[in-house]
DNA sequence: AGCACGCCGACT
DNA sequence: GTCGGCGTGCTC
């Protein structure tokens, strides 16, 4: 079950015209059905809020109000007995009959103009009900604050002549200045500012003022942008690739399906290397022909300068949305997307929302990528958004990536997805070796962390005046508990996680069903009385490699080193220029780095991201080992990658060292058929936060009793699992714990979840959230 | 979130 | 007897 389950009054998309309306002539504003002489009828604006109490409300539309008051903008509006009036976004205007006397009135309208089209909120109606979340926060995440706030523009008063200047005896009385501006304001026949029109009827302010007070004149207060200093672009163009065969079959696939004019989802799956991004560019330009825009997503933009650049080089006018933005900067953007005057927009996650008037095509590059899940509400995921924006838009979707998420995999399988494979590097250039290097042979090891293997590979690297990547994939805490003498992990019984140490070390714990255990003194499998804790940081891992290449440059790329902006660009480019020999840090340097310079990759665990508590642990080591493995041999030097690993045997380990996607999917699908974990079916979590720890999970146990009633009762296939403590039991002060439910459909679980939820508010002291097909499991 | 209603304790 | 504590509940 891939398929995005829709909410019923969403389903009916073939039916609904706004599809196949690309024009958007269907929401033009003029003459509403309901406009007729009928009397009794009123006109009702349908509202959410963004805070407590989130709606939807109705209210009434006064009749001067009626023609501008439209979907999409936000109005002024009473709220229970409140002083002030709140704003809140309308979702919709409808004719009512009936009821209209016990409605208020909204007050005003906040925005001139909608900040989004019928389809985006359809869009924004739909996530929150898939996601759980309240319109109102979803209409938050789809309109940067940037825009909302209106950043980088100003209140300006604009003035226009009234009635009592056409009369020109009036007119004729006026001393000569205040003649002279009035009749050149006529004559502008356009609303001007004080200040313009003082500059060009060539007098000072003093006589437009009198021609206020004389009510010749009245002032409209609007919001015009300050004339900004905003960067420029001089691009130089660069032509287009020649395309290998294989990339002009996809090509050519790509545009049948734009020339269609149907949604259908298309899975680019090419190895590393393969040229995707080419094969993107020119479905734009095909695309463009039409007058018609694209989004491009990718991972995380700061980390991919490359893939920005090469939009940059060859599309006259691209966006590019990334999180180091000044709302000022937002705004600029979102404004010239929105007026249409943007070809191609390149953003991460939230860069699926901008306001295209008239979208063609989205692009998720490297869909597999975890960062397109928001981990704050609304907690949407980009891929299954696009799906959901790309099928309102009648469009196509091209998910791009080497290593798709099963998700994915698993719906090209069942043909929802037509899947288009790339399995050349482009020149033709080979995969790069891979080597496993076993952590358990004595022969192998260093005393470091770096075995002899790596270690010799390094060097003769060095030697021929190469460039080295080390990879070390740690993060901070879930300490696995793995015995170094045979490689066994200790695991639940139940749920085959592996069971994580806890804090005060006496016991292990499983994070989805709670199982607990005293910590083993020695390896159950092989009795082994060293049993250890996994653990290695970068800054350790940099010591040794400075101490056992003591003539080299290095370099380390870390969440740590790389706070202040700018900071990736700086390595990368100082790695490219090769002022760097060996560059070595944590995931972000796995992912899109093109140096062809670079012949050696070597990961140093490959199982710390294996043994981690969470199902998808194969998929993640899976993808980070032929992502990282694809930054070798780029140029014609060939490549070589060197991963270290205590299980060379693992399924995932070995169908990475093989560059072998299917092997590995095939068998990796099987394991989640067992569990029915996804993409057989789906799961939700619900992580219950609070600083009282009995109390936290008290409430969490009442959360549980609702949930199984709730399931009872709507006669649910659900299973139920914890409250258990997560990885991280506790963050910030607050005690964690998280409920884990998996269901083979999505729409039961939301219905069950949101028949509990609706019993339970969070409160002062505990909160919970509610996250629909999570990633992963913290 | 606000704001009101409501039902118990210490104060001019 | 009132002023005021903050628990509970509602907002179209």
């Amino acid at each position: 079950m891939t398929e995005l389950s829709l909410p019923n009054e969403f389903m009916s998309s073939d039916s609904d015209p706004a599809a196949n309306d690309p024009q958007g002539s269907l929401f033009s504003l003029d003459g509403p059905a309901w406009e007729t002489d009928v009397h009794e009828q009123i006109t009702v604006a349908t509202v959410v809020f963004s805070e407590m109490p989130f709606g939807p409300f109705d209210y009434s539309v006064p009749s001067e109000l009626v023609d501008s008051v439209r979907p999409g903008m936000r109005l002024q509006v009473p709220l229970g007995k409140r002083r002030k009036p709140i704003t809140g976004w309308c979702t919709k205007v409808t004719a009512s009959t009936s009821g209209g006397m016990t409605l208020k009135p909204i007050d005003s309208c906040f925005d001139e103009k909608p900040l989004c089209n019928a389809n985006l909120i359809q869009l924004v109606l739909w996530m929150a009900h898939y996601y759980q979340a309240q319109p109102g926060q979803v209409f938050d995440a789809l309109i940067p604050a940037g825009v909302r706030m209106g950043a980088g523009t100003r209140a300006t008063t604009f003035f226009t002549p009234t009635q009592q200047a056409l009369d020109d005896e009036v007119v004729a009385k006026l001393p000569a200045k205040q003649q002279y501006a009035l009749q050149y304001l006529i004559a502008a026949a356009e609303p001007m500012t004080l200040r313009d029109l003082a500059d060009q009827a060539g007098c000072t302010e003093g006589p437009i003022r009198q021609l206020l007070q004389k009510e010749l004149i009245v002032g409209e207060v609007r919001r015009v942008m300050t004339p900004g200093i905003l960067p420029s672009r001089n691009n130089v163009m660069t032509d287009a690739h020649r395309l290998t065969k294989e990339q002009s079959a996809a090509l050519a696939e790509i545009c049948a399906a734009l020339d269609s004019g149907k949604h259908s989802t298309l899975l680019l799956h090419g190895v590393t290397g393969s040229g995707k991004t080419e094969v993107y560019i020119q479905a734009i330009e095909h695309l463009q022909r039409f007058g018609r825009q694209a989004i491009v997503l990718v991972p995380e933009i700061s980390l991919t300068p490359q893939t920005r650049q090469r939009f940059q080089d060859r599309f006259e006018s691209v966006a590019v949305l990334h999180s180091h933005m000044s709302p000022v900067e937002r705004n600029h953007h979102w404004q010239r997307i929105a007026e249409g005057q943007v070809q191609v927009i390149v953003g991460a996650r939230s860069a699926i929302f901008a306001p295209t008037p008239h979208l063609g095509l989205i692009v998720i590059d490297e869909e597999h990528d975890a960062s397109f899940k928001q981990d704050t509400i609304p907690r949407y995921h980009a891929r299954d958004v696009a799906r959901y924006r790309a099928h309102l838009e009648g469009i196509p979707l091209i998910l791009g990536s080497a290593t798709p998420a099963l998700e994915s995999w698993n719906a090209a399988k069942k043909g929802i997805y037509k899947r288009i494979p790339l399995h050349r590097r482009v020149g033709d250039r080979p995969m790069p070796h891979v080597q496993l290097v076993d952590l358990r042979l004595k022969e192998d090891r260093t005393g470091g962390s770096i075995s002899r293997p790596l270690m010799q590979a390094t060097r003769a690297a060095l030697a021929k005046g190469e460039q080295a990547i080390l990879l070390l994939n740690r993060r901070g805490f879930a300490t696995t508990i793995q015995c170094p003498s045979c490689g066994h992990v200790v695991a639940c019984p139940d749920c085959e996680m592996p069971l994580t140490h806890h804090r005060d070390g006496s016991k292990a714990v499983c994070h989805y069903c709670d199982y607990q255990i005293g910590t083993p003194p020695w390896c159950p499998e092989c009795r082994f009385d060293g049993i250890r804790y996994s653990g290695l940081g970068t800054q350790k891992l940099e010591m040794e490699v400075k101490a056992k290449f003591p003539d080299a440059v290095i370099a380390r790329m870390d969440s740590d080193t790389m706070r202040r902006p700018g900071s990736h660009e700086r390595v990368l480019s100082a790695f490219r220029q090769k002022e760097i020999d060996i560059l070595l840090g944590t995931q972000m340097i796995a992912k899109g780095l093109d140096f062809p310079n670079v012949t050696l990759v070597g990961v140093i665990n490959a199982d710390s991201a294996l043994h981690f508590p969470d199902f998808r642990a194969a998929e993640r080591t899976f993808q980070l080992v032929t992502q990282v493995a694809g930054r070798a041999g780029r140029g014609d030097a060939g490549g070589e990658v060197v991963v270290q690993t205590y299980t060379p045997e693992h399924p995932a380990i070995q169908a990475a060292s093989q560059h072998d996607y299917f092997q590995f999917a095939e068998e990796e699908l099987q394991q989640r058929q067992k569990f029915a974990y996804p993409p057989f079916g789906r799961i939700a979590r619900i992580i219950i936060r609070g600083s009282e720890e009995t109390l936290t999970e008290a409430f969490a146990d009442n959360l549980v009793s609702s949930l199984e009633r709730a399931r009872d009762a709507q006669q649910a296939e659900i299973r139920i699992l914890g409250p258990a403590p997560p990885p991280i039991a506790k963050l910030r002060g607050k005690y964690r714990f998280h409920i884990l439910l998996q269901c083979p459909d999505a729409g039961s679980l939301g219905n069950v979840i949101r028949a509990a939820t609706s019993e339970h508010r969070s409160g002062e002291d505990i909160q919970y959230v509610v996250d629909i097909d999570p990633l992963d499991m913290l």
